[in-house]
DNA sequence: CTTGACTCTGTAGGCGAGTACAGAGTTTAT
DNA sequence: ATAAACTCTGTACTCGCCTACAGAGTCAAG
């Protein structure tokens, strides 16, 4: 973009009035990747910024507190996407709590259900484990480790997103 | 590949032999879908079974606790890249168990971790739940829900693997 | 002989949440 | 004046585990 490209976007270019920051600032003070900024402006997750004449980004400090939001609804296990429908509520003025708490309360059944799993998983790993330090080594012609377990499989298993799910590379 | 391309393939035209299997009918008593076994093929999970004059695979009946293996491996949180160095070690004759039984006991420490991770988590999202519940509506300027919230974000997470992180279409 | 079911290869797509360039323009410091 | 650091756009790539498709060849039944 160059500056002649400018026409119907507001343009500011006092960085040095109000707090304002270019991207690299922002991506420092929150811990948000400067990829992941772009990136989640165009997936409608943040306002497009005003510009410099130049076309630089330019936030005001506001955007650190919608970055935290962010993140801290991530880590509470909402996906980008409900991120964006929660953000898009607001922005239509109602209330997205409504649907925030929906999302909450499916979440908590399918925590629910997946620790249930976990644990029976857990279980399972740990008396095969036992079993064959018991034993020695099962006559199976792999690995009677797993062949003698009894963890069902085949089974269709819903994705249940969460903290830790994601491995993220900034923090 | 064609009839006249095969040279070094171990040809076999038994079908009705001892058992011999298609690839559909090796999908359809396995689960597996016939994509899937031509991409456990490629990436070294299965042997390359013989083919017949006009190049279509056949398997022998052992493909099915092959596969079976494969799925239990799965569901016992095992990434296909886990199992194929443990095949890989089976093929060579190395007890593969020692593997396995390192790889059984790093999961089962993640694990652990894991579900102290859900546990907080769950914990916070129930509460935060309730807690608003009574409240009405927190003063947030997005949704006080979240806001409110004390999951600390921002922290580096590891991806632990288990059953129900991955979904399966068929079963 | 033709229809339909099956199989082959190779390539592309899809999820989620970004990351990594390339190639150009801009700002800041020396 | 020039180099270093920053930013822009757009596109492609990552990871794991497949799925989908195109276009061609094969096989069994009617």
């Amino acid at each position: 973009m160059r500056a002649s490209d400018l026409k119907n976007a507001r343009i500011v270019d006092e960085e040095q009035g109000r707090g304002m920051l270019r991207i690299g600032e922002v991506s420092k003070r929150s811990g948000v990747g400067i990829e992941a900024l772009r990136f989640y402006e165009k997936s409608g997750l943040l306002d497009k910024p005003s510009r410099t004449f130049s076309g630089y980004r330019v936030y005001g400090p506001e955007i650190l507190d919608r970055l935290a939001f962010i993140k801290q609804a991530q880590a509470l296990g909402f996906s980008l996407d409900e991120i964006r429908r929660i953000v898009d509520d607001a922005r239509r003025g109602e209330s997205p709590c409504h649907e925030v708490r929906e999302i909450v309360s499916r979440r908590l059944e399918e925590l629910d259900e997946r620790m249930r799993e976990l644990r029976r998983y857990r279980k399972e790993l740990a008396e095969t484990l036992e079993e064959w330090n018991k034993v020695g080594r099962a006559p199976g012609h792999i690995c009677g480790l797993i062949e003698s377990s009894h963890v069902e499989h085949g089974e269709k298993k819903k994705k249940i997103g969460g903290p830790g799910t994601r491995e993220r590379k900034r923090g």
